[in-house]
DNA sequence: TAAGTGTATGATTATATGTGCATATACTTG
DNA sequence: CAAGTATATGCACATATAATCATACACTTA
């Protein structure tokens, strides 16, 4: 007998590179960043996002099967919103770390 | 004039996808979750992942590029360790919140 | 019901990424 | 210096993903 000390699971670990996958993308990013305020409509994304509205729409998707996004349809209108609130949390710890390493950069480049 | 609200910079934004694709895939999660204890050579990451070692060695290319691992090189052998405490926090946030959904989708399965 | 508006999606293309094989490089030891 | 071991890397290939265009779908209103 020998090796497979695999302590989590293929699924899981599947599960969880899903999660990260759907913020690894600059437009998602700037989609997310937008809804941090509440509810916004496709049109409103498109508009504030710059990009077209089919790739708004696809990046949407994206983050829906994530499991990121809510859904709300009014009329014409589809309104997403931010369905899970560690997404907040995920971000602001991403950004820290970038922020703290760009500092020690900056510092190590003075001395 | 017209549009341009936007928040964040396309590099910060940049940044910050680079981080989260880091984590976005299962055998860079499962070498992760393998140093959380400590650090481990190249050998021992490939045996505790199961990869071949050109394919860990890669990976870990990769989490170093992304400033995630530390590099510590002792002799023939390359020891690596988590070098960016957030990914702790980050793989938890991620971990519990797919648990949560998990069990929330197990209820509704059951009323 | 026809026209108009907001959103989603099929098809295509370009690019990025993961993997395996072979081999190169770096270091140790006889 | 030769042989052996640990790690890294060039190359080739398959797959995945993002972007765009055109068009379909859903809903409202005249």
């Amino acid at each position: 007998m020998a090796k497979k000390p695999r302590v989590m699971t293929d699924a899981a670990l599947g599960l969880v590179a899903r999660r990260f996958a759907a913020l690894a993308e600059p437009m998602r990013l700037r989609l997310l960043h937008a809804l941090f305020d509440g509810e916004l409509s496709v049109g409103q994304l498109v508009d504030l996002s710059g990009g077209t509205q089919a790739n708004v729409s696809r990046h949407l998707q994206t983050l829906m099967d994530a499991g990121v996004l809510t859904r709300r349809k009014v009329g014409l209108q589809v309104f997403y919103g931010i369905g899970d609130k560690s997404i907040f949390t995920l971000c602001e710890l991403v950004c820290g770390s970038l922020e703290q390493k760009h500092t020690q950069h900056a510092k190590s480049l003075a001395r």
